[in-house]
Order: structure tokens, then sequence, then C-alpha cells
DNA sequence: TTGAGGTTGATGCAATTGCAACAATCATGT
DNA sequence: ACATGATTGTTGCAATTGCATCAACCTCAA
């Protein structure tokens, strides 16, 4: 019960996370429909795709994709059991782990980003106009500002 | 690969799901730093609190809160296990059940708004003014239309 | 009335997640 | 060199989730 606290903020609020939740079940389940593994396994592959040398340490692609890191540890596990992804030691540093993107990989990203485009073009993107998306991301960015 | 779909709206796409995100981890530290249970608990006592009665259908408060069905019966036989809530059988409908809030569990909704409500306020209505709320809220309704 | 089809809510089992703790290694100050 | 503390990534175990399916009940048209 803070002063600060509109009634209008809390609904904005519940309205935010409602929507979100909404639009991310609806993108999982045409992935589902399609055959493809979740979002996260998407995210995976992406930023490993992107990445300089199609390899990132466990802790910076934990950083990006939002996972933790036991979490993290496990899911590169099975996406390793899948051939799409190798854990690669890290010659400065014996702790260390790269994971490095593997051919299968790469088509996995290729194959899933017209589905999970389409997802996004028809669940959010079509709703909105560009105005639209550049008033919110620019309220989003106030809000990146504090969780970084 | 949808033609529609513009680069800079999979940006704002990322960073929504990205900030909803991190925004629903801060704030479900939160609750857990001050000894309470995860936000579902919160949504479901809420709705039963806020309902004429105090007691909901299971498939209507279902509805309300974001959760499978499945996952609904077993978060309320954890619930109930509590003493939080009671099922109660339908007069009308012998497979129904009604979902009613017991007095521990109005309590826990008191218990639980304070914590709640300053950390929406910290985390994100601090950052927001009033013109970025009802941006915001009027780019959901967009959304909402769709998605219901 | 009856039976086909839909709704409601629960449940067995497998997969995933969260928690707590861990071993191994590195960095730093002395 | 070496002890102390931090970082990196993994793992055992418990809790939660997802999936598929279920039983019980309701509805409605023939």
């Amino acid at each position: 019960m803070p002063r600060k606290l509109s009634g209008a903020a809390v609904d904005v609020w519940a309205r935010f996370i409602r929507a979100e939740h909404r639009l991310l079940e609806a993108v999982e389940a045409d992935l589902k429909a399609a055959g493809l593994p979740p979002l996260v396994w998407y995210d995976v592959v992406l930023e490993l795709v992107r990445a300089p040398d199609g390899r990132l340490r466990h802790r910076d692609l934990q950083a990006r994709v939002l996972l933790a890191k036991y979490n993290l540890s496990r899911l590169i596990d099975r996406m390793a059991g899948d051939g799409l992804v190798a854990r690669v030691p890290v010659a400065e540093d014996a702790r260390g782990a790269y994971i490095a993107i593997a051919e299968t990989g790469r088509r996995l990203q290729k194959r899933m980003w017209p589905v999970y485009g389409r997802s996004i073009a028809r669940h959010f993107a079509a709703h909105l106009d560009e105005g639209d998306l550049a008033e919110l991301d620019r309220i989003l960015a106030k809000l990146r500002a504090v969780h970084p």
C-alpha cells in the first residue's frame, strides 16, 4: 500500500502481465503446432548463431537468455544430447565452458524463425502501428533502465 | 519471415518479453524475500476475495487466473492443504466445485498485498508517469482485443 | 428415454524447474 | 607461495508443470 501507487497503475500492471502471458502462450502453441521445440531453445540457438564464433561462455549465454544457471546447465544437456550444441572447454579458464552451436543447431534456428516470426507478426505486430511500437519501446526502455 | 514483420517490431517484441520476465522475477523475489508464497497464490486469493460470495467455480477461477486446468487443480490441492481455500460441491452441477476462500486465505491476501503493491510501485509504477501508463494501457488494449 | 457429444475437474506419469549444496578453479592480498 | 574468498558450472533431490487420459456428469436432439 505505498502512497505512490495508483489503482490505475495496478490495473495497467495486471494487464501488462496478462497480455504478455497470453501472447507467449499463443506463440509457444504455434511452435508446438509446427512440431518445434519451445522458445528458450530458439533463444539459445539464436544467441549462439549471432555470437562471433558461434559460441558463448555458459555464463554469457545465461546472461542473454532468461534462465537460471542450473536451469541452463540442463537445457544445454538436452540440446547437446540432440546434437544442436556442444560444450567446448575454455583454454584460459579450466572451470568454464563454451557452448558452441553445431550445424544442426544452425538449421534449427533457420527452421524455427519462419514460424516464430509469423507468430510474432500475427499475435503482436499486426495489431500495432509504427507509432504504437515506438511508444511501447520508449516505455519499455524506461523499465529496462532499472532492470537491465 | 512474413512480409509484414519489420525488424523494429521484432526488437520491440523481444524487449517486451524480456521486460515482463525481469519484472516478474523481481516481484517474485520480493515476495519470497518476505516469506510469502508465489504470485499465483495471490491471484487466486484475490479473485476469490473479490468474488460475490468469496467463491468461484473452478473453471471460472481458471479463466481469471493464468493457469492450465490440471495445474489449477493441484494448486488448489496445495492451498486447501494449507487451509487457505476449500472445495465446496455445487448443488446444481454434481461435476463441479466451488473454490471458497477461507478466513486464512483472506488473511493471506491482506498480508501479501502490501508487499506486492510495494513491489509493483518500486519496479514498475515508479518509473512511469501518468502519460506512460495511459499509453501502455491503450497499447495493451489493442493486444487484448485479439487475446482476450 | 436414451445415447452421442460436450463439459468439468482430477490424476498417473514423465519432463522440467527450483533449491541447496558442491567441486573445481581462479584472483587477490599478504 | 599460499590462504581466503569469489566465480563457474554441475548435481541430488524435491516440487511443480505438462501431457494424456480419465470418470463422472450434463445437454440436447432424435
